[in-house]
DNA sequence: GCCGTTTTCGGCCCGACTGTTTTCAGTCG
C-alpha cells in the first residue's frame, strides 16, 4: 500500500505541532510545516517520484535530512521522529492548541503545571478553576476556553460562492461611507480558492476607525473578536469571520500584498526583501526608515525584480522562482472561453429547452455549446436510451439549421458503469460530437478498482471528456478515491481530456489535479455543467480554478475555435 | 531543518491585538 503525499504531509504536520509545543527551535519547526506544504502541493506522489529515480532535495523546503525521511516513509509507513514525539507528549495537544487563544506555548503550559492532555482534561480544569493558578491565565482566558469547549465546532470553511455572496452584500454596505477610499476582499478569496476560511477586507481610507465602527454594527455580526484603530475581527450569523484592515493611500499595495497571502507566499518575499537590505511589511518596503514602494503591489514585485504575479498563483509553489525570470505562465481568462462543454436541458433534468440554454450560451459571446444530458442509467435525471438521444440528434439538426453563429454539438453526459462500459451502445455515440463520461454511482470502489474502472471506459474510442473526475461535493461528499496520476497518464495515452467542472460545489478537478493534467500534456475542458441559465455563469469559478492550476488558454479545450475543437475531439 | 549574486555558518517575516501585566509574552494572521 503506497503511502499517499497527504499522509507523509500530516505526519510532518503534526511532527512541526509537537515540536513548537517542546519548544523546540521555531525554524526546525518552520522547516518541517514548509516541507509538509510543499509535499501537498505536489502535482505527482512522491512514491512516483522515488520510483522515477527524481531527487527529492531539489525540492523548494526539502534538504537532505528531509529527503532521507520521506525515503524511509514512503519505503516503510513509519516516521520514527514523530512516534518519539507521540511517546513523549501523548494525548490530543493538537487538538488543545487548535482553541482560541491557545498556542504551544500555552498548551506546554497547562501539559506541566496540570497535567492536562486532553480537551476532556482541560474541560476539568477549567471548570474546577484551576487554571487561575497559572501565571498568564486569568478570568477572561477562562470564560473565552469555557464558551469555546460549550459549542461544537463550527464548520471551517466556506464554498467561494457563499464566501461571495456575503463579502458582495458587506462590501456594498461599508463602501457607502467610504466617500474615494479604496475597498476590496483579500485572502484567499482574492486567490480564488475553491473554499475561503474567512473574508479579508482591505479598506484604503482616511477615518479608518469609522469603517471599523460600522463593522461592528452590521446587522449580521454575532460577535466581535476584536476591534483596535487598524483591525477588525468579527462572525458574522453565517459562522463566517471577517478581518477588516484599514490603511493610508500609501500603504494600499504592501497592505493588499500581505493581505491577499499565501502567509507562505508573503513570508517568501520578505525574505527576499531582506536579501536586499530592506524589510516589507503591510505599509511598505522600506529602505531602513524610507518608504521605496508600497502604494501598488506592482511597483513592490517591480523593486524585488520579480514580474508582477496573480493573486491565484500565490501559493509558494514556485511561482516566485518563475517571476524571478519573468517566466510567469500567462493564465487563461473569463474571455478566453469560446464555449461551454456540457450543459443539460430539460430532456434530463434541466430546467430549461435546448434552444433557450443555445440563446443564454450565445448571449454569453460563445461560439458554441455541448448539449450533454444525463444517459439512461440515470433515471431519477430522466437520462436518455439510445431512441431518445437519437431523436434528440434530430432536433438539435433542426435547431442548428436555424441558428447564425452558433453552433449546438451534439453530445451526452454517458454514465461510466461499474464495469467501466459505457451507458449507451458505441452504434450511438459514434453519431456524436462530444462524449463526456462520468461516474455517478459505486463511489466506494477500492481505488485500484475505481481507477481502472474509469481507465476502462476511456479504452472506448467515443469517450472525448472525463467529467467531474473525483465526484467530490465540497463540505458533503468525499473525492471518490481514484489515482488520478495513473487516470491522467491513461487520458494522455488515449488522446482523450479531463474536465475542471465549474459548478461551485464541484470545481474537480482542483487545482492541483488541473496542474497535474498540463504537466502530463491533457488538455482540459472548463464546462459549467449547467442544469438552468443562471448557472452558465458558473464558468468563472471554473476559469479561477484553471488559473489556480497554472493553465494557460492553449491547456483548454474551449478556448479553441469551433474548427480546431472539432479536431481534437477526433480519436 | 533549509539555504546561499553578502554567506557552507548564521541567519531564518512582521506587526496588531489581547490579557495580564506594570513592561510584555503569547497568539494570530
Amino acid at each position: 500500500m503506497p503511502v499517499h503525499n497527504a499522509e507523509i504531509a500530516a505526519m510532518f504536520g503534526q511532527a512541526a505541532e509537537l515540536l513548537e509545543i517542546k519548544g523546540d527551535n521555531p525554524f526546525r519547526t518552520r522547516a518541517y510545516r514548509r516541507a509538509a506544504r510543499t509535499i501537498e502541493g505536489l502535482p505527482k506522489s512522491v512514491a512516483v517520484l522515488l520510483k522515477a529515480g527524481e531527487d527529492l532535495s531539489e525540492l523548494p523546503g526539502i534538504g537532505k535530512d528531509l529527503a532521507g525521511k520521506i525515503a524511509t516513509i514512503v519505503k516503510t509507513g513509519k516516521f520514527d521522529l514523530l512516534e518519539t514525539l507521540k511517546r513523549q507528549l501523548p494525548g490530543e495537544l493538537g487538538e488543545i492548541a487548535s482553541l482560541p487563544g491557545l498556542g504551544p506555548k500555552r498548551v506546554k503550559l497547562l501539559y506541566d503545571k496540570l497535567a492536562i492532555r486532553s480537551v476532556e482534561d482541560l474541560r476539568r480544569a477549567v471548570k474546577g478553576g484551576r487554571l487561575r493558578e497559572l501565571r498568564g491565565f486569568g478570568a477572561k482566558s477562562e470564560a473565552k476556553l469555557l464558551a469555546a469547549l460549550a459549542k461544537p465546532p463550527t464548520e471551517k470553511r466556506f464554498k467561494l460562492a457563499v464566501a461571495e455572496a456575503e463579502a458582495d452584500a458587506l462590501v456594498n454596505l461599508l463602501r457607502q461611507d467610504l466617500g474615494k477610499g479604496q475597498i476590496i476582499v483579500a485572502g484567499s478569496y482574492r486567490r480564488r480558492r475553491d473554499t475561503v476560511g474567512d473574508l479579508d477586507i482591505l479598506v484604503a481610507a482616511r477615518d479608518g476607525a469609522g469603517v471599523g465602527d460600522q463593522l461592528t454594527k452590521y446587522e449580521n455580526v454575532v460577535n466581535v473578536l476584536a476591534h483596535g484603530p487598524t483591525r477588525t475581527t468579527v462572525t458574522l450569523r453565517s459562522g463566517i469571520q471577517v478581518d477588516l484592515r484599514v490603511v493610508p493611500d500609501e500603504s494600499y499595495g504592501a497592505a493588499l500584498m500581505y493581505f491577499t497571502g499565501s502567509k507562505e507566499h508573503n513570508i517568501a518575499l520578505r525574505g527576499i526583501a531582506n536579501e536586499y537590505g530592506w524589510k516589507l511589511n503591510e505599509y511598505g518596503l522600506f529602505d531602513g526608515e524610507r518608504r521605496i514602494a508600497g502604494a501598488t503591489e506592482e511597483e513592490i514585485y517591480k523593486k524585488l525584480k520579480l514580474a508582477p504575479i496573480p493573486p491565484e498563483l500565490r501559493e509558494d509553489r514556485g511561482e516566485i522562482a518563475l517571476a524571478k525570470k519573468k517566466w510567469l505562465p500567462k493564465l487563461v481568462s473569463l474571455s478566453d472561453i469560446r464555449g461551454d462543454l456540457h450543459v443539460h436541458s430539460d430532456w434530463s433534468d434541466g430546467t430549461v429547452p435546448i434552444a433557450g440554454m443555445a440563446a443564454a450560451a450565445k448571449q454569453r459571446g460563445y461560439a458554441y455549446m455541448a448539449l450533454t444530458d444525463h444517459s439512461q442509467r440515470v433515471t431519477i435525471a430522466h437520462g436518455l436510451d439510445a431512441a431518445r438521444l437519437a431523436k434528440q440528434i434530430g432536433e438539435i439538426d433542426r435547431l442548428n439549421d436555424k441558428l447564425d453563429g452558433f453552433v449546438i454539438l451534439k453530445g451526452i453526459e454517458v454514465d461510466i458503469l461499474a464495469d467501466g462500459r459505457l451507458d449507451l451502445p458505441d452504434r450511438i455515440l459514434s453519431r456524436l460530437d462530444v462524449v463526456v463520461a462520468a461516474v455517478h454511482y459505486k463511489f466506494d470502489l477500492s481505488r485500484t478498482a475505481q481507477t481502472e474502472r474509469i481507465i476502462r471506459a476511456m479504452d472506448n474510442r467515443h469517450l472525448s471528456i472525463l467529467a467531474h473526475p473525483t465526484g467530490r461535493l465540497i463540505g458533503e461528499r468525499e473525492p471518490y478515491d481514484v489515482d488520478m496520476d495513473r487516470v491522467l497518464a491513461a487520458a494522455h495515452e488515449r488522446g482523450c481530456y479531463v474536465e475542471i467542472n465549474a459548478e461551485p460545489d464541484r470545481l474537480d478537478l482542483t487545482d492541483i489535479h488541473a496542474q497535474a493534467a498540463k504537466s502530463m500534456g491533457v488538455k482540459v475542458a472548463i464546462s459549467t455543467d449547467a442544469h438552468s441559465i443562471a448557472a452558465l455563469d458558473y464558468m468563472r469559478f471554473g476559469v479561477d480554478q484553471a488559473r489556480r492550476g497554472w493553465l494557460e488558454p492553449a491547456d483548454i479545450l474551449n478556448t479553441r475555435p469551433l474548427s480546431a475543437l472539432k479536431k481534437l475531439l477526433k480519436r
